[in-house]
DNA sequence: CCGATTTCAGGATCACTGATATCT
DNA sequence: CAGATATCAGTGGTCCTGAAATCG
């Protein structure tokens, strides 16, 4: 019934034997980011809003409006899913899609007033969110955490 | 081709210093483990295997034979995802599942000579991707980076 | 004609929910 | 009855591949 397995706490660090799951570094980080990434997807959700949603109206806010294909290259989403994205935030009235008129294959997408309120919304969730999820590490290690991961993300491009 | 406005028609700007994206570390996270998770499946695939597939061989290897609801707590598969992941490693006589005369209601589960075969080739494979993965650290900075995301994944229980 | 942009139509996998039948 | 187990059906988001239409 009740079934606790004989937990073997090994007594001094490595010692090999056993314990895959919990020494794989890949599968460490994928815990890791699963878990972070399921509070952010639930409490962007609570905001009528997806890490996409984040991603465009931010990349709007800081480098101002852009086409379809840079924002694509710009939040890393794959240009066939750019579409359906900014569909969504121009029927919550958060981005506007115009032409260009300098470039007829072009849109022109801005940020409105309400994105940019949305936008704050969303950086107050996710900061929060963001403190809840690296609350076990002390700031110094957050720092070396970031560093770590900013030196992976770094190594390997974009998406091909 | 005129892209590119340093402008910043930024309403309501509190700037933290731009690059929203970039200093956000859950999406840090997410974006690590994107890329190691698709190194890893793209391998494990070559060797017609799933990242469930092995962490069912290993578990069943390093605790010994279970039951379904055993392997989804050990792993963190889901309950109702358990069914298809044993099925898959059954038809490809790694692992065997044959009814427990205690209970009636639970399977055991138990990993073959092939599946034990299966999970030395997946050991290797995933060594030489984690290595990949982790190539731009030193071997410190991976202990390091080890600890932080231990740290992270002890904090927060299993899936809910 | 070639290349870039937007758009649509899917596929595949996965996390996750819910319901059901069976058994303790 | 409550509670656990195995199973199945189905949703929705995400990643990813194509292909078409338009335009420079």
């Amino acid at each position: 019934m009740s079934d606790h397995e004989p937990d073997r706490s090994d007594t001094a660090g490595e010692s090999t034997g056993g314990h895959r799951l919990r020494n794989l570094r890949t599968r460490l980080l994928s815990l890791a980011a699963m878990h972070s990434d399921r509070r952010v997807n639930e409490e962007l959700a609570r905001a009528d809003a997806r890490k996409w949603h984040y991603a465009v109206l931010a990349t709007l806010a800081e480098q101002g409006p852009a086409s379809q294909a840079q924002l694509s290259d710009r939040t890393g989403i794959y240009r066939s899913d750019v579409v359906s994205v900014v569909n969504e935030l121009t029927a919550r009235r958060q981005v506007e899609r115009s032409p260009n008129p300098a470039d007829r294959r072009r849109n022109i997408i801005t940020i409105t007033a309400a994105g940019s309120q949305q936008l704050a919304t969303l950086d107050t969730i996710l900061a929060q969110v963001e403190g809840e999820v690296l609350a076990p590490l002390t700031a110094p290690q957050r720092e070396q955490l970031a560093r770590l991961l900013t030196t992976l993300v770094d190594h390997h491009g974009q998406h091909p």
